[in-house]
DNA sequence: CTCTGTCAAGAGCAGTGCTCTCGTTTCGGT
DNA sequence: ACCGAAACGAGAGCACTGCTCTTGACAGAG
């Protein structure tokens, strides 16, 4: 296979291509993706600016591509801390799920800003990273799936009204056949406050509140376990 | 008062003060904050780049006006949200806040991103914006201290444990001594809720799940009325 | 009227993303 | 084995950016 037969230019395009990204990684990872400066990176690499240009057409590029990664690395790490967790323990499992996506945050704040953060002026997602950013949300559903059976609400679900109702029908259909629309959407109100959550402790907006934030996170984990009636 | 007589030099200074935060602000919203520059504020004020320092120090402290500018506009916007509910009805001004601040932030995208997404790197947030950003929490808190008599919770709130134990009990003497230290901490979860939830909304991770958001918001502001035992 | 502090402007520095050109190297087909 | 085409790295250069420093003009206070 041609894959399997490199030339000599081809391995070392590829090496240079991982090279490129490693260091434009560690850049972004210590300074954040508004300094990453392609200049530094190839200053870094001692190459000339403009043969960058050879790998990555522009620097949103290389960007994008940072980004794939980085969706990449999160949400395999909250795929296996949720296959890690016992199969019959949902509750177990979304705490498990909640712990790992912070923990990566935490770890990596640079990269969830730019997953999470504000998005870059002019610039759309390309399709490629549709795939990696819906891993974590997957995850989170594959939880709910695990304990769909024995899912006791305290409060029930209020109904859903015009389009929403259909696009939890959608999403049933499309992702998780045997979780009820309600539950699904209790899902999509945890994902968003589990981010919400995250991104004010990393963003500086819990300071002079529940700043350090772990038991609070903590505590929040179990509540919304509770509001999706986890068992 | 030397307020009240100012001379030509210090009524031209406030007036281009003003000129060049408007047109900052101008730029802001068309083009965001990354691409925010200060050579073009000059360009279009018909004066040079470097006359700008004599008002504003830095390319940082002329943002940090707009942020406060920004945190105050929706502050205000938040209060008098729920100002006009009738004050009998924490319910109705609980959606009276979240409808309010989701409107703000649609109307302006970017200046929500300058709050509440990626934090400039290296930036701290100076002592003067923490009282501005603390308005729409303390709005929230607001709502519940008003119906704090009658808050009846389909579920228990969990025991807080250590840290936020002191934590919330801290925030409940310092800002609503008649609200319980759990219904505070499950005020916090709620706060987290709805600015996670606008954020993914405005940073496009709903597309392909619940867009259009507004019967997704709806239902879950009141699903979290619930939560908060709301009457 | 003089003197002092404020002001706008211009030049300049170091840095950025990106483009174009120019030799050189490498690869695939003949 | 050769030869043309494609890929490559380097360098110069463009149009920007934030920011600094100097220079000369002007307004306000004594």
């Amino acid at each position: 296979m041609a894959t399997v037969i490199r030339t000599a230019r081809e391995r070392a395009r590829d090496e240079l291509t991982l090279e490129i990204k490693k260091e434009a990684r560690r850049q972004l990872a210590e300074e954040g993706a508004q300094r990453l400066s392609l200049r530094a990176v190839a200053r870094e690499l001692g190459m000339a600016s403009s043969a960058l240009y050879r790998y990555f057409p522009s620097r949103d590029e290389l960007l994008t591509a940072l980004i794939i990664d980085a969706y990449n690395a999160l949400g395999e790490r909250a795929e296996q801390a949720v296959a890690a967790g016992p199969p019959d323990d949902a509750r177990a499992r979304w705490h498990a799920l909640c712990d790992s996506v912070r923990a990566w945050a935490r770890q990596h704040p640079h990269e969830y800003a730019l997953l999470y953060g504000t998005p870059v002026p002019g610039y759309a997602a390309p399709a490629e990273t549709v795939a990696p950013a819906a891993r974590v949300a997957l995850a989170l559903i594959s939880v709910l799936r695990s304990g769909a059976g024995q899912v006791q609400l305290t409060a029930p679900v209020r109904p859903l009204r015009g389009a929403l109702a259909e696009q939890a029908a959608a999403l049933v259909s499309a992702v998780a056949p045997e979780v009820s629309a309600g539950l699904l959407t209790r899902g999509l109100v945890a994902w968003t406050q589990l981010f919400g959550m995250i991104s004010f402790e990393l963003f500086g907006h819990l300071v002079g509140s529940v700043d350090p934030a772990d038991e609070f996170f903590a505590h929040t984990v179990e509540e919304m376990a509770d509001f999706l009636g986890l068992p």
